[in-house]
DNA sequence: TACCAGGTTAGCG
DNA sequence: CGCTAACATGGT
């Protein structure tokens, strides 16, 4: 893998091939809500206050993008492609495990984003008892409603047709931004009850960070050791095990952590007697989770 | 129409 | 403790 600017300026990966990352599987498995598919491979998202475009050829193994070569660093970061994934689970013994081994095979190029915390918080917050498509709704309208304009960088230069949805081109909102739209998120987003717990931590979490002001709430929480941030995580209202499953790995990147969900649930009972183990899986369960959690949805066996 | 969706809470015994 | 109804909403 080598990093490269196009003629025009634009950040290119070159020397990507798909059981590295895959985007398709990487962006559409249940652990991003903020992205779509615009072109049979080209995908649009919104990470911090920008707004992406990539497009990945997969016979000459690159990803195009809209950023400048300056925004590599966070490129890189956000896909966790400073780690080799398969080290770690080159290491597991699996002989018998052919649910395991087939998930393997069928999620490889998924990678673990490193995703802002506390989008991640209230996006996992929505996923309860709720569907994907929804979510992606509700999160968009969320954005919409409270949100400030994201940037798109190189916007009129993006190869291709000139592509891009002009809606949901919002940031993420901020606590405050949150407290402050209430009422119209209360109305307009379909949250349902999850909307009282969202609104409630995001009052809570700006409480805080007018006390602290050396330090944000989810600065702090970064620095804590899991075993701390998971107390505190389900001491949130609307954070049970599964939630706070889904953030310490999608949120704050502890690869150890093991959401167990109803797909999840059904692997159990389908191929391992109702009685799964993730330790079994090593310090990367997390990434095995999500190799699992495609294969099963995809495969709809 | 009834049931389901990347669950959690509150209230019961 | 463990068990379970209720929780909002939109899609099928």
């Amino acid at each position: 893998m080598r990093l490269d600017t196009d003629n025009k300026g634009r950040l290119i990966i070159l020397d990507i091939d798909e059981n590295t990352l895959s985007l398709d599987k990487t962006l559409d498995c249940g652990e991003t809500f903020r992205w779509y598919k615009l072109s049979s491979n080209i995908w649009q998202g919104i990470v911090g206050n920008q707004v992406w475009m990539l497009k990945q050829d997969k016979k000459e193994n690159t990803i195009h993008t809209n950023l400048n070569f300056e925004d590599k660093a966070k490129l890189l970061e956000y896909f966790d492609l400073n780690t080799d994934y398969n080290i770690e689970i080159n290491k597991l013994n699996l002989n018998d495990d052919n649910f395991a081994l087939e998930s393997i095979n069928c999620g490889k190029g998924i990678r673990i984003l490193k995703q802002d915390l506390w989008e991640t918080m209230v996006s996992f917050i929505i996923s309860q008892r709720n569907n994907i498509p929804k979510i992606k709704k509700s999160i968009v309208k969320l954005c919409d409603v409270a949100g400030s304009s994201a940037e798109v960088p190189n916007p009129e230069k993006f190869g291709m047709p000139y592509l891009y949805r002009s809606e949901s081109l919002m940031m993420f909102p901020t606590p405050e931004q949150i407290v402050k739209h209430q009422k119209e998120i209360r109305e307009n987003c379909s949250l349902g009850y999850r909307a009282d717990y969202i609104i409630k931590l995001a009052r809570d979490i700006s409480l805080f960070n007018q006390r602290y002001v050396s330090k944000t709430y989810t600065e702090i929480l970064k620095t804590l050791p899991s075993n701390k941030q998971m107390e505190v995580l389900l001491k949130i209202h609307g954070v049970g095990p599964k939630v706070a499953n889904c953030i310490m790995l999608f949120g704050l990147h502890r690869l150890e952590n093991f959401p167990i969900d109803v797909w999840v649930e059904r692997i159990s009972n389908t191929y391992y007697k109702g009685n799964i183990n993730p330790k079994k899986y090593g310090k990367y369960s997390g990434l095995i989770q999500q190799y699992m959690f495609y294969n099963i949805r995809n495969n709809k066996i």
